[in-house]
DNA sequence: TCAGCATGCCTAGTCTAACTATGTATGCAT
DNA sequence: ATGCATACATAGTTAGACTAGGCATGCTGA
């Protein structure tokens, strides 16, 4: 992410967001991984990307934490796939690590907001609204 | 960060955001680290902290892409410390960064919310409200 | 007095997650 | 049949946040 660093094209997932990201869009619909990657670059109107090396490494993560579960299946194009579904260990999962990332993401939110205050006088006590 | 790993005591940094909260703290007031270690404490209320393994690099980081320039001085109790100031570079980089975070985090959050339309029925399109 | 603690800075090494690069295979359209 | 999108996977790199130390100083209380 390293700030204004992006000499690589689009901008990626930060640390740890990536296997929740796919959690949640598991948790909506058991889907396969492919089709995974192409829902995050629509759904963040092309805003995030999620390489296949990034991909199938966290799936592995979830799988291993039983958050989710794969079984191969055949489609209608005969093409074999393979299906993650959430588990309920991964609807807790979700539940906590979206509330924790929720959480640190607002109290960061708090520090990056310069609406209102930003100034500070001469006080040696730094001000937040 | 991973989802409810949280063995460790507090939550931690999601990658790439500890230099922007630095640089973001360092705008408002030109200060020291270990200052800035506590800052962060104090403004998350406690949810978010820098271990100083992370906080000195972090530092180093932004004086080597000159977003931040270093200083010793001599305090009122006569004890030497490096007091960080932004450069202008810092403040467009902060900007910036501030600008990239806020679209990727909202973009990651646009995924987690279930607020509303969480269940999706039988189409094979999952939705997103 | 001096022991301990908070202050203050730093580095070496570990771990892990997101990446690049590559390899494989299949269905479909031209 | 040639290429392209689909589909899965792994090996290796990189980088950032961490653990675990080391060092030095000022202040406070027993």
């Amino acid at each position: 992410m390293g700030m204004a660093t992006a000499p690589s094209s689009r901008p990626s997932f930060p640390s740890g967001s990536l296997d929740l990201v796919l959690l949640s869009l598991i948790a909506r619909q058991a889907t396969h991984g492919y089709r995974l990657a192409r829902l995050v670059e629509e759904v963040s109107d092309g805003r995030l990307a999620v390489e296949e090396g990034s991909l199938y490494p966290s799936l592995q993560r979830l799988k291993k934490r039983k958050l989710v579960e794969a079984e191969w299946q055949k489609q209608e194009n005969g093409r074999e796939v393979r299906i993650y579904s959430i588990t309920p260990a991964g609807k807790v999962a979700l539940r906590e690590g979206v509330q924790e990332w929720t959480s640190v993401t607002g109290a960061i939110a708090k520090f990056l907001n310069t609406k209102l205050a930003d100034k500070i006088e001469g006080s040696n006590r730094v001000r937040f609204a």
